[in-house]
DNA sequence: AAACAAGTTTACGTTAACGTAAAGCAATAG
DNA sequence: CTATTGCTTTACGTTAACGTAAACTTGTTT
């Protein structure tokens, strides 16, 4: 018997709501057992609750989040056919996150040299009024 | 005078559709001037659309794109205050990129892995009946 | 002149991923 | 016993990012 979670253990753990594990259930994405009519998790449901958030931070919808499950689910029973049809899935997604890699890279280039930038402005105003406190404006801005 | 653009031709040159990128424009990423009633995007626009096409496919919404644009821009101007909340701002982006990173390589190794159990399941199958043609089951399954 | 292409605005429709009640069952605490 | 806590289902609401259609202007080709 290994370990089991409840609902609101694994929206506390990993910060979601009820609401969206459920959601994510009515996707197919998990499929927790039935204690009564309460969800019952296994240790299994928890690691592609967690899957799941890695591939919604990499931009993946849910339905190809559970595409890439079902994939993974059938390469023990696959046809010849369908296994071909996974490798090309998965060459797919591979391909998709190379060219992910590449735009963040090209992204954090451009951060990088933002903050330099902005580094350079600091010190200049530094340079002209070292004793100035701040509130040059009274620009506030959305601090959210 | 460097170079102009018309919708269409970033349209194509992009794969978007021009209904995008009149959208990107009412959401202030993009600030063509006109010709007549007509747009002209100069090859600052170009780039600011490549941008956000990068971004969009790193999963940041059209809204954070805009505040990164915004960013980019008042650094020239910026107040220390500004200034101050520009490298927050750029620090939060950065750290949200590395984890991607992390993200990208863990299921990078995930896919790797399925993809080797993929081609022994293969060649089990190969092994058992080398002579066999496909269509082991009538299972088409969307190849949408 | 008439028609076509490429551009425009206005506005309603759609999908994904939840948020947010409302109303009800089940166990436990006071 | 009833009140709270945690779970459930049902269902309507919301936001983002466009799609799609209608109706109009402007310039170019036939």
């Amino acid at each position: 018997m290994s370990k089991t979670y409840s609902i609101s253990e694994l929206a506390s753990e990993f910060d979601l709501t009820t609401r969206s594990i459920r959601f994510y259930e009515d996707q197919e994405l998990l499929h927790p057992t039935r204690r009564g009519q309460t969800r019952v998790y296994s240790s299994k449901d928890r690691v592609r609750l967690k899957l799941t958030i890695r591939g919604k931070r990499l931009g993946l919808s849910l339905a190809e989040i559970r595409e890439l499950f079902e994939l993974w689910d059938e390469t023990r029973s696959g046809s010849k056919k369908q296994l071909h049809l996974m490798l090309s899935k998965i060459a797919e997604r591979r391909a998709a996150l190379d060219q992910q890699m590449k735009d963040i890279t090209m992204v954090q280039l451009e951060l990088e040299s933002a903050e330099i930038r902005c580094r350079q402005a600091l010190e200049e105003l530094d340079e002209k009024e070292p004793h100035e406190k701040q509130q040059e404006e009274e620009q506030t801005e959305a601090t959210d």
